[in-house]
RNA sequence: GGAGGGGUGGCAGAGUGGUCGAAUGCACUGGUCUUGAAAACCAGCGAUGGGCGACCGUCCCAGGGUUCGAAUCCCUGCCCCUCCGCCA
């Protein structure tokens, strides 16, 4: 959520500034919302004050044992009026908060201009996209029977997958090597977090209200939501806490599954691993200070990137322009990894600064010695990587000519010294 | 599933209808003392909205209700704790 006052005392930079996130502000509405929440507000305080006035001297003339009749009467007539203008100035604050929660972040003043993903600004490349001497096969083939989509559309439906055997081991090996890195090299804490969070949670991080499609609903009274990533309930530790200077940096990161419903992506694809409903995916969540939020999400992009090196995959870092940003993020950066099959970079992290923007709606605060007011905290977050992803950039770019997949270095402790696969097996 | 007990400031913990935004302790901040620190002592110290400001409003889990007046009484929900039962 914006900051109320600075829609209030700087309406138009704000509208401005939005445009480059390709939103349009409404401002008639907000302003129209905005005057009557000022005028209803301040005749309501001014009526509670003067009822608070009037009952504290019935309370002293009681305690005097003076006759209480007459003040009683007089104090009568104020409460249909109270009763009234309260409601209304409820009625007009409920409908401005909707609105207010509905306003994307503002982008930082570095964020390029831009209408899609094509506007995106490349950063820099790492690694050289390999060389084949024969014709490459998309992970699905590489992966034969070991990548099994007819079973995962049998038990549940498309866009789910069973993996068998040394697929389903190098899958866990790509997590557990990348949650190991972040803790010993990266000085991430790890934890453990539910998978159904609540709709406050989903508010907090800004899933909510705008963008209930993408989620999976539990039914039942208790409406929980499967997590569609693990900044959710990460990011919601720190909800309603203030925290001190010394707990800061909080650095953590955490394996989870993550659940998305996909819904209007209808044809895109469809093959294979790329876009599932279910998939597993090791996130980083800062929490900053507000100074620092820039240098974190460097940092933090560079943990990201740190991984792909370790596995020896190319990729590139790319800027997302104002109209790919997402609702929450004041910037992001997207890690893309090269795919042989595919002949292209493809997404598989997204690393963002939301400054104070999820900190405001969850009320995420820390108490900074120089101010005398707890101040809102910075979050940034990042995928540190998504596992199914990379599990298909590995069985891409480590494909060999007979069919075999080369385990690489670093994950081969993780397989019990196997360097090898053989899907056709 | 059954029976009880609770949710109050950063934390702990008083307060059961009328200057209670809330005692007290801890923590924190400033000062005295000290070569420095600790201890001791003194002082300060919740959050938030509106207003240029004097000020005013709101907040004692959340939402309703009773009342001239609610942290305090009533209803509903959520959460926590203890005991019994069941259970991965």
């Amino acid at each position: 959520m914006l900051d109320p006052k600075l829609l209030r005392n700087e309406l138009a930079t704000v509208v401005q500034r939005l445009t480059v996130k390709n939103y349009s502000f409404d401002e008639q509405a907000f302003n129209e919302l905005e005057g009557q929440r000022k005028a209803l507000q301040v005749e309501t305080e001014s009526l509670k004050n003067e009822r608070n006035v009037r009952s504290k001297s019935i309370g002293k003339a009681k305690a005097a044992g003076e006759d209480i009749a007459p003040l009683l009467a007089e104090v009568n007539q104020f409460g249909e009026q109270l009763e009234e203008k309260s409601a209304a100035l409820h009625a007009v604050q409920t409908k401005l908060d909707h609105l207010l929660m509905g306003v994307p972040n503002i982008p930082h003043e570095s964020v390029p201009t831009g209408k899609s993903e094509d506007d995106n600004v490349e950063l820099r490349k790492w690694g050289q996209p390999k060389e084949f001497d024969f014709e490459v096969k998309d992970h699905v083939d590489a992966a034969g029977s070991l990548m099994d989509f007819e079973s995962a559309a049998k038990i549940a439906a498309s866009r789910f997958v069973v993996m068998h055997g040394p697929m389903a081991r190098l899958h866990r090996a790509l997590t557990q090597f990348m949650l190991d890195t972040h803790i010993a090299d990266h000085g991430y804490q790890e934890v453990y977090v539910p998978y159904l969070v609540s709709a406050d949670s989903l508010r907090g991080t800004g899933q909510l209200p705008k963008f209930e499609e993408d989620l999976f609903k539990v039914p039942g009274e208790r409406n929980f939501y499967l997590i569609p990533t693990a900044e959710v309930p990460v990011t919601n530790i720190v909800r309603d806490e203030i925290l001190n200077a010394d707990q800061l940096p909080l650095k953590l990161v955490c394996h989870t599954p993550c659940f998305r419903s996909e819904a209007g992506s209808y044809g895109r694809d469809t093959r294979g691993l790329i876009r599932q409903h279910q998939f597993e995916k090791v996130e980083l969540v800062q929490m900053r200070r507000p100074d620092e939020s820039y240098q974190a999400l460097d940092e933090l992009l560079g943990h990201a990137e740190n991984i792909l090196q370790k596995l020896e995959l190319p990729y590139r870092v790319v800027t997302l322009c104002g109209g790919d940003l997402g609702f929450s993020a004041a910037k992001t950066f997207d890690i893309e990894v090269w795919l042989p099959g595919q002949s292209a970079y493809r997404e598989i992290s997204s690393c963002s600064n939301f400054e104070d923007f999820q900190a405001r709606r969850m009320q995420a605060r820390w108490r900074n010695p120089e101010q005398k007011k707890p101040e809102l905290l910075h979050t940034i977050n990042g995928s540190g990587l998504a596992v199914g992803r990379t599990l298909v950039a590995v069985l891409e770019n480590y494909q060999q000519k007979d069919g075999s997949i080369v385990i690489p270095e670093v994950l081969r402790s993780y397989m019990g010294g196997l360097s090898v696969i053989e899907p056709s097996s």
